[in-house]
RNA sequence: GGGGCCGUAGUCUAGCCUGGCUAGGAUGCGGGGCUUGGGCCCCCGUGAUCCCGGGUUCAAAUCCCGGCGGCCCCA
């Protein structure tokens, strides 16, 4: 009766196989079957979830004075090209309309791959004078990038469906940079929620956001060892306003362009939720996002009478429970066996499921198995409500803490080469390292060991009293390294 | 940026090298029977412009060229 242990086997040694099927598997996202490129389709399961997760994002900014709106997907050429380190970072992979019907464009449109141009313009109509200051804005749209890398479902696709893209402006540098903490701290809260565990990272100058002052990123490691950006906010200073030739009056009186920050997470905050806590049998889902939150497994045995008896008793506990808040489905399905039930939901991550049998039925005391550990629990009917919040809370602090226990144990702290070889032989996870903070150590490194450079750890840690391993100079602070999606 | 592998029912796959028979199987789906405490079994049925376009040939899923798409490795 007891092969209920859970294994991660195909989860870790193939990452990428597994992903792909279980996202199938579990009718979260069709991709590779759009006749284009790097763009998939989101089925009625995952598009429940993804509709929690941004009804969570969507709580988070409003909670903080964000407001919502909504920017044309098209934005012409001239205003795209306003701020020339911008363009020059997506230039090379924008998707241009270039001909409305058979005429040409006179200026061809972008399809945005980002919206700090089209909004700092809206911006600079807006706001005239700093008492309309602070003002944050975001939305939550499509952005396409022409890709030219091989693209994966949910993770580098070249239509990304859900990006949410703050946009911010401030009377001055001070407020910008305090808004920037903000940022870190919805997106802290955002990932804790969700049980995504995280290292935040100071992105190094030579890959920052295109048009920014510095770039915030936070980072997470897939079962595979690679490295998934997740998140990034960025302090754009007075760039984009200046190059919009935006002013609003001061409090003194003078004209001064205003401060900007844009901060912004996408699919792969869905994606990411699949990868830390799934394993070989699919899905699991904290329980506040899960779409199903309780099946109901009746087992048929018996007369015809006894049969009713069952699937009665299974209904009566679904309508409990649905009286109490929990999302419920009771398993009906006649072609189908227990057994294959249990695969069914187990993939799709249904938190907890119920089992009524003829047992139940004559006793009182149902079984209850949790999703990510696969336990049984024998529960008085009478209990039930209480004990599944309470399984629900402890799923969640448990997928939590065995995500969070393998980033961490990801993450190799070393001081010489000698140990960052070593490591770089396992490929797997972050490597951090003190360094001078000069760009062509990190480059030697990067190509020594095959890896990207993340950036310093957020917040700024000293390395005190010691040696960048590369030039041997005083190190000023830590440095993380990995290989990337 | 460079290299390699691959594309056959909804899905997985055999056949391709060595061109020729009704493109075979599994799974799924529809119907029927039997069953139901961890993916039951049996019968019948259904489903493929063999990715697209061009070429070679009496004949192309198979060989050649181009495109589109997917996967992997290296920089």
């Amino acid at each position: 009766m007891v092969l209920t242990a859970i294994t991660r086997d195909r989860w870790r040694s193939n990452f990428s196989e597994w992903f792909d099927w279980v996202i199938e598997e579990a009718e979260v996202y069709d991709y590779g079957r759009y006749p284009v490129k790097g763009m998939g389709v989101w089925m009625p399961y995952g598009f429940q979830i993804r509709r929690r997760v941004l009804e969570l994002i969507r709580e988070l900014h409003d909670r903080r004075g964000h407001e919502e709106v909504l920017f044309p997907l098209l934005i012409p050429e001239t205003l795209l090209r306003k701020e020339s380190e911008h363009i020059r970072g997506f230039e090379d992979e924008v998707y241009w309309v270039t001909h409305g019907g058979l005429e040409p464009l006179d200026v061809k449109l972008a399809l945005r791959p980002t919206s700090e141009t089209n909004i700092t313009y809206y911006e600079s109509l807006w706001i005239k004078s700093y008492k309309q200051l602070p003002k944050k804005y975001y939305q939550i749209v499509s952005v396409f990038r022409y890709e030219t890398k091989a693209t994966r479902a949910m993770i580098r696709l070249r239509e990304v469906t859900t990006f949410k893209e703050a946009h911010t402006i401030h009377d001055s540098f001070e407020d910008s940079e305090r808004q920037v903490l903000e940022a870190i701290e919805i997106y802290r809260e955002l990932f804790d929620n969700l049980g995504i565990p995280y290292v935040i990272s100071r992105r190094p100058e030579w890959d920052k956001f295109a048009g920014a002052l510095y770039t915030i990123a936070f980072d997470t490691v897939m079962p595979d060892g690679r490295v998934l950006q997740i998140g990034t906010a960025h302090n754009l200073g007075q760039n984009f306003t200046r190059a919009f030739d935006f002013k609003i009056q001061l409090q003194d009186g003078s004209l001064d362009y205003p401060w900007q920050t844009s901060y912004g997470v996408s699919d792969r905050v869905i994606a990411t939720i699949i990868a830390v806590h799934g394993d070989d049998r699919g899905l699991v889902l904290p329980p506040h996002i899960a779409p199903i939150q309780v099946v109901v497994i009746p087992i048929p045995v018996g007369s015809e009478e006894e049969k009713r008896l069952v699937l009665e008793e299974a209904r009566s506990i679904s309508r409990v429970l649905e009286e109490r808040g929990f999302r419920v489905r009771v398993d009906e399905r006649e072609e189908l066996r227990p057994g294959a039930k249990y695969y069914y939901w187990e993939a799709r991550g249904v938190p907890v499921r119920v089992d009524v049998g003829l047992e139940e039925v004559k006793t009182g005391v149902l079984t209850v198995v949790r999703r990510d550990t696969l336990d049984r629990y024998k529960v008085a009917g009478e209990e039930l409500p209480s004990f599944i919040a309470k399984l629900f809370n402890d799923i969640t602090v448990n997928i939590k803490r065995r995500a969070w226990d393998y980033l961490l144990s990801s993450i190799r702290r070393v001081t010489s080469m000698d140990e960052a070889r070593e490591w770089a032989g396992e490929k797997r996870g972050i490597l951090e390292m003190p360094w001078c903070s000069r760009e062509e150590c990190a480059r030697r490194v990067e190509e020594e060991l095959e890896v990207k450079t993340l950036g310093v750890v957020w917040p700024f840690e000293e390395a005190r009293g010691l040696a960048c391993p590369i030039c041997g100079r005083p190190a000023v602070t830590w440095v993380r390294y990995a290989k990337t999606y």
